[in-house]
DNA sequence: CACCACAGTGAGGAAATTATGAACATTGCT
DNA sequence: AGCAATGTTCATAATTTCCTCACTGTGGTG
């Protein structure tokens, strides 16, 4: 049996996991913002904190980061596709694994037996850099450099080139990209892609020459 | 491409989400109620199947467990808001996820994908290459190499190679292509097949001869 | 060897798809 | 609230691709 605490603004999230943990043995609480996850996670010792990234009040991130000042509790962390969510390998944070929305309950409830059984902190993705040409990217810190020179890229690029990039070579539907970039949830326009695509290139200078259009299909980071 | 049995007493319900599925190129099967479903799933093999909890004659819950019985299928359960949720996963009933109605088939599907993808756990990745002497096909960057030579080809081409290519060694004839690399609902010249034909061979050069012409039938790559 | 059904070709207009700019909406911050 | 930055939508322009069609080429058959 672990003591576990759920953290999520939904209340139907925060309902499913319960529900599906206490079946199997384990005891629930349930904290709806980072604050009060924060507070409870004080002063009470978990086996293990799930926690949504994107809450009011208090965010994911802040709250994990906040918690690790004073407990090293494990964490996975919940995120729906098209946040950041390279933010999510940061391991400054010490996350120990996240799941993207949508997520079945059983796969939740596996990983989180996974990392309390080896309890040991989870093995970081180590500091991926590509170079090609003059384009650098850093996944970990989250920069681009163009030509020696920082880009200032805005987050939907950002996630939009880091997807294309840790998918080179591979021709990606529209679809995927929508679905992969923006969330599963995202009810939107097909044009966004192309706006974004365009910006990218426009930031990209000379090497805006690596992302191919497939029409007919999409897009394509190509190296 | 998924075998997705969707089971739901209501037509529109049924209706809707195989239309989505089927449009996502996936294959649909239709029961409505639990009795028919477990028949139907005991006779086929479905990647997955999709579930009412609420249906005359046998429930889901009851026919989630006859089904479990005999196979290991994923299954992912609709329900009706209000519906207690501690009966979805009070039985060891080892369901994959749930949905609560009312819900967007996008994210149905969505959810399907997550599911799927999981459960195929050895699924390979390997990228998929054919090579005919100095004609090199890439399925998943979707490029064409003619002695180490990047072909151009248009959106068409590339589907009509694709096809031939995946149906190497097989007679096509000139429906079979229409109906595969133009679609069931196309209604065009026959010689439309012939014009991509050319320029197809026109664009692979010396290989061209792989793409023999079946007198009265159709084409066929041969290698 | 002439016929005929079928396949190959070229070109231009039609149709589909993507690029882009600007308006509009949303979010985050002060 | 007001502003700035970002994200989305939409209309229009710019491209590219597709399809049709009339015509030509070809092989097999009687």
């Amino acid at each position: 049996m672990y003591k576990i605490l759920v953290v999520d603004d939904e209340d139907n999230i925060r309902e499913v996991l319960k529900e599906y943990a206490e079946f199997e043995g384990h005891e629930v609480d349930e904290a709806c913002d980072g604050m009060q996850a924060i507070e409870m996670a004080k002063n009470k010792d978990y086996d293990i904190i799930i926690m949504d990234v994107m809450m009011p009040r208090l965010d994911g991130y802040s709250a994990c980061k906040e918690i690790r000042k004073v407990k090293q509790t494990p964490m996975l962390m919940l995120s729906a596709r098209g946040e950041e969510y390279d933010k999510l390998f940061g391991f400054e944070l010490g996350i120990d694994d996240y799941v993207v929305k949508p997520f079945s309950p059983k796969e939740v409830m596996a990983r989180i037996n996974a990392i309390v059984k080896r309890n040991t902190a989870s093995a970081s993705v180590s500091s991926e850099v590509e170079k090609f040409e003059g384009l650098e990217i850093n996944f970990t810190s989250r920069d681009v450099f163009i030509d020696g020179e920082k880009a200032n890229l805005t987050p939907k690029e950002y996630d939009l080139l880091f997807y294309l990039v840790r998918n080179k070579n591979i021709a990606l539907t529209r679809n995927k990209l929508l679905e992969e970039v923006w969330g599963y949830d995202f009810f939107g326009d097909d044009r966004t892609i192309d706006t974004h695509i365009k910006m990218l290139r426009n930031n990209l200078g000379p090497y805006r020459k690596y992302i191919v259009t497939l029409r007919g299909l999409g897009y394509k980071f190509e190296a």
